[in-house]
DNA sequence: GCCAACGTTGGC
DNA sequence: GCCAACGTTGGC
């Protein structure tokens, strides 16, 4: 089992979205590394830390798990999503996904500053400077801390 | 293959 | 709204 840190705009889905629709596949990512995580190393059972990212304030909000592994992303292939990308074809898709299960809402998120000030979660990459992955994994040892101090 | 221009992310 | 950091694009 890893642990993994998804990020959202809860202006575009948000946590609470999660929670009344249970599931939701993580489409819309068109990022290589982001992709390659979500395609390749993702797990049924896999822990993810949901973020909420230009939030007032940024925080890890709520706790969820990867309930399918990889397919394609088919909003790439749809004209009229805002996704589209016509590189990416059905038979040779460009872009993947993963769907996740709502485990629960954290009644006291750990905000951005919270992570940052505390000396434990030194060094994780969220925190390292100008991190942009909307999907990134998380080693063991912050997992298991995190969800000490998640409740 | 280099790199400037451009677009996006996301904290503040 | 600003802007730093980063990824992608496309001309050469």
């Amino acid at each position: 089992m890893n642990y993994w840190l998804m990020k959202s705009e809860p202006n575009d889905y948000s946590i609470d979205d999660l929670a009344s629709e249970k599931k939701a596949s993580w489409d819309g990512v068109r990022n290589y590394q982001a992709r390659n995580f979500m395609r390749d190393d993702m797990r049924v059972g896999d822990k993810v830390f949901f973020y909420h990212s230009n939030a007032n304030p940024p925080a890890i909000v709520g706790l969820a798990a990867v309930c399918r592994e990889s397919h394609p992303d088919i909003t790439a292939f749809d004209k009229n999503d805002s996704h589209f990308d016509p590189k990416s074809k059905k038979g040779n898709p460009t872009w993947f996904l993963v769907d996740i299960q709502f485990v629960k809402k954290y009644k006291a998120p750990v905000t951005l500053t919270e992570l940052k000030s505390d000396k434990k979660l030194q060094g994780m990459r969220l925190l390292q400077r100008g991190q942009r992955l909307s999907v990134m994994p998380i080693e063991e040892k912050y997992g298991k801390y995190l969800e000490t101090l998640l409740k």
